[in-house]
Order: structure tokens, then sequence, then C-alpha cells
RNA sequence: GGCGGCAUAGCCAAGUGGUAAGGCAGCGGUCUGCAAAACCGUUAUUCUCCGGUUCAAAUCCGGAUGCCGCCUCCA
């Protein structure tokens, strides 16, 4: 079984080789912690966590690091403005973006490193520049010299002469180079600050990454994950730095998703339209935005907006539906049948999740087929359905669905849902269902009818009535 | 100005040379007291348009149009 991932660095779909057979080092951009998490955050987040998922399913050991940055310009200014550290300013959204990717049934990565917690690795990794000349001091500051590193501009594609068209660059008379970035930033009065060689100051953006995957994955690692924004100039200077301080390869493989848009609108906060993971959560299951978020090939753009929601509830429920069909038949522990085969196949394409995603619903409509057609089943069918069970479930474990039994998932729907009215709801059903064993059917239409407007759905099953709370 | 991407049904979305997955919505049917759920059938003779290559193109090449992203903090 081989994996092939689209590497943004040959702009090619490549057999997957990690340095180490058998395991895999991926270190993925974290998020700079001074705002709560939105749609965007969650994309980046809930991709990587599949691809981990699905690399342990293919019997992977994986090293995941996913830092956090927790000092930077946006912090500061924010922590000023509501008159509170940095730390607590970070430490608070921090504990938020956990709060939200639990949410989300996202895996914790192996490390979580913070920036602030790995100042002396930076200051060595901006003393090795210094002394290899590939960096300089201005004033307290260093900068990263791009003329220095022939190779700068290949991940993004851009050339320095070309870029040196575009208006958009702060002239800066103390830097040999427009391009040139800073390493390590002197602190201005009244801002936080960590001694070094060069006097008080703090880090750059850029810096912080190379020093930490260096720290927890070696020099030369696997894959190196984020969202397509970070391509330019966040990675293209990791690369720099990096390659130009070890003279070794940086990550072999570069991973980038998509964004997320808004009403096809690009999010953003002059626009108003950020979509933020807490709200998100308590209008609509958890797991159908991962079902959403994964129903689109991960570096392909997606349009977020009502509907999308609405049709990824409406197909979360189909599949619990199906998986509540499918309690009777335990899943067999057996070897892994034709569905888990198909969605390997798609997954080993590129993590072509949305493929997979196709081949479930494929999947849900054949066992549904089979239970509709007969009630009883010889041995070998009983197999058969019980592998299909199993396999729903191993898929949905890769994807991150199916946390709950389909019991749970109607419990929580409910819970969500309910406007506090559920006893007067069970007195109104309760009473249907005399009326219908009294064969008084204009009665019980009635109270359906009453129903429906509440926003109740009902089921006549033959084991009886349920009902339950239309998705807004 | 430089670099890159996308265009597939009412909506969403796979498919990168062999004759259009899947989801949502709609319609017809089965089931049901009637519904709902589920299932069956149906919904793109065609993949933005125009040329070219090929026995064969949504897929490759050239061109046009439209939309979008990055080049500034950004997932």
């Amino acid at each position: 079984m081989s994996i092939h991932i689209y590497n943004s660095l040959t702009r090619k779909k490549e057999l997957f080789e990690p340095y180490t057979p058998g395991h895999v080092q991926m270190y993925v951009c974290g998020p700079t912690v001074y705002d709560d998490a939105h749609i965007g955050h969650a994309r980046s987040v809930v991709v990587f966590d599949m691809l981990v998922r699905y690399f342990k399913k293919c019997d992977y050991t994986v090293t995941y690091i996913r830092n956090f940055t927790d000092i930077d310009d946006k912090i500061i200014q924010r922590a000023r403005a509501l008159n509170i550290t940095t730390e607590a300013l970070a430490q608070k959204y921090i504990d938020a973006f956990n709060r939200d990717m639990d949410a989300l049934f996202v895996r914790h990565p192996d490390k979580e490193p913070k920036a602030t917690s790995h100042i002396s690795d930076i200051i060595e990794l901006v003393e090795t520049l210094i002394q290899k000349k590939h960096a300089y001091v201005v004033d307290g500051d260093v900068y990263f010299s791009v003329t220095s590193f022939t190779d700068y501009g290949h991940l993004s594609g851009r050339k320095l002469e070309d870029m040196a068209a575009g208006a958009r660059v702060d002239i800066d008379e103390r830097k040999h180079n427009p391009h040139d970035f800073a390493l390590w930033k002197s602190a201005k009065p009244g801002e936080p600050f960590w001694e070094s060689p060069w006097g008080k100051g703090r880090p750059g953006w850029h810096i912080e990454c190379s020093a930490m995957s260096m720290t927890f994955l070696g020099q030369s690692f696997d894959i190196h994950g984020g969202g397509k924004d970070l391509i330019f100039p966040h990675h293209e200077n990791e690369i720099a730095q990096s390659v130009a301080a070890n003279e070794k390869p940086y990550a072999k493989y570069w991973v980038h998703n998509g964004f997320v848009n808004i009403d096809r609108e690009k999010m953003s906060k002059s626009l108003g339209n950020v979509v933020l993971i807490k709200d998100l959560v308590d209008q609509y299951p958890p797991e159908a935005i991962r079902l959403l978020l994964l129903s689109s090939h991960y570096r392909s753009p997606i349009d977020f907006n009502e509907q999308a929601m609405h049709d990824a509830v409406s197909g979360l429920n189909k599949l619990y539906a199906a998986l509540e069909r499918l309690e009777p038949f335990t899943p067999s522990d057996t070897e892994a049948g034709d569905l888990w085969q198909r969605f390997c196949v798609s997954m080993n394409d590129d993590f072509n999740s949305a493929q997979a995603i196709g081949f479930l619903f494929d999947a849900v409509r054949y066992i549904n087929r089979c239970l509709d057609e007969s009630a009883s089943f010889n041995e070998k069918d009983t197999q058969n359905i019980a592998q299909i069970h199993a396999d729903i479930l191993k898929i949905g474990d890769v994807l991150g669905l199916f946390h709950q039994t389909p019991a749970e998932y109607a419990d929580t729907q409910q819970k969500r849902l309910s406007k506090g009215q559920d006893a007067a709801i069970e007195q109104l059903i309760a009473e249907r269902i005399q009326a219908r064993k009294d064969k008084n059917w204009a009665r019980a239409d009635e109270i359906r009818s009453q129903l429906t407007d509440m926003g109740i759905m009902i089921e006549d099953r033959a084991d009886g009535t349920r009902w339950k709370y239309m998705e807004a």
C-alpha cells in the first residue's frame, strides 16, 4: 500500500517515502493565539488530523508537532488593549483553541510547543545564521539576508527580481535587501522581551517554526503543513533559514490546505464574516462540520454557507441512521473488507477524502437495501454486513466521525435543539399514540400538524413512534 | 506588474485519455391509515467557449472568457 502526496515544493504528486521507513514526522503551523479560532483554522487542523489518523491506520508511527505562536505584534497590541500580559492573553486563547478543537474531536498532536518556551533554541539558531553570514545585526535587530540563499523563492515560485517590481514592500534603509526578514526584533519601550546577544527583544515570526521543528523532529523531517497562505512568505522563509543554518534539506513534503470562503467571499475581519468554531459547534453537530470540511479535497477552496452546512447535517444523519440499523450486526474484527480497500485507494491518492466519502455513502445505500429486503440473514450475509459495519466504523475513525453511538448522537441532537418544551411534546406524542390506537386519524394528524409547527418531526416505526427536532 | 489556481446537473462535489462517483434538493413509485425514514426509478448524450492532437478528450496542447488566491498579518 503506497501513499502519494501532492508536494507544493515540486508541484507534483509524489510517492510518500519517509526518511525513516514506517515513521512519519510531521510539523504543522498552528495558530497565533490572539483571538478565537474560526472555520479556517478548523479546516487546517481537521485536515492534518485526518492525515495523522490515516497514517496511523496504515501502521505508521507518527510524530506530530503543532505550535502555538504566542508572541507577535498582534498579541502585544491586543494584550495592551485589554491591559493584560501577553502570556495571559496567549494562554486564554490557547485554552479557547483547545476547547474548540476538542469539540471537533481533533486529537492532540504529540507536542504543542509555544514559541516563548523555545527562546534559547531560537537564539542559538539565529547565532548560527549570523556565523554563517546568512544574517546580520542592525541596531539590536537581526535580519536574514535573502540574497545569501540562492534557492530563495523556490517554494513560492517567485524570483527576487520579480518581487522587487511589486510595490508592496516596506522601505527600510537598514536592510540590505527589501525582502530580508527579521529573525530577531529589538524590544520597543513597554514591549515584552527576552535577553539575547543582540539586546532585549523577541523572535521574528518565521524563526520559531524552524527552531521548534528542529528541536522535536531534527533538521530534516518528512511533512510540513499549513494553510496555503503560509507558502509565502512564512514557509519560504522557514526553508531559507533552516537550510542555510543546517546545510541539509528541511521538510521533504510540503502540504498546504485550501481556504474556506464565506458565501463566496474571503473570510476576513474587515468584512465581518468570520465564522467562529465556538458559535458553530453550538448550532450544528461538530461531526457535521468535519464532514463538510472533508467532503471537498483538502487543496480545493471550500465555500462555507448555511446550505452547505445543512447538507452536511443531512448527510451525517443518514450515516448515523444506517449505523443504528447496523447495530445488530456486531462489527467483525477480521481482515478489512472491500469498502475499506476502496477507501484506502482514494486516501492513498493524495488523501482524496471527497471520493472516499462517496464510497461511504455507496455502502450505506447497499446495506439499507439489504436490510429493507430481508429480515433474516444466513451466516454468510450476516458476516458480510458485519464486515461493512466494521469498515464504516474504521473509516469513521479516520475521518473523525462516529465518536458517538447512534443513540448518543440522537440524544445530543435533542439536547442541542431542545427549546425546553420536551414535556409538552411528550404529552402530545402520547395523545397521538392513543389516537392512532383508536384509529382516530383526524386527531392524530391534527397533533402531527401541531408538532410540525413546533419544529418537531415524527417517525412512526414498527417498534414505536419517535420524534425529533428539525434543524432550524 | 509578477506568480499560481479554478470553471462538471437546481446547489455542493469526485473524476486528469476509454465513454460522467457521491451528497443535498426535486419529481414518479414501493412501503405506510396518511406521513417520516429507507429503497427503486428519474434529473448533465455532456463537463465555460473556440480550435488542435488522438481510434478515443471533462481529462492532453493552444487560444478566449469568467471567477478566485498569493505577492502585506492571515488557516
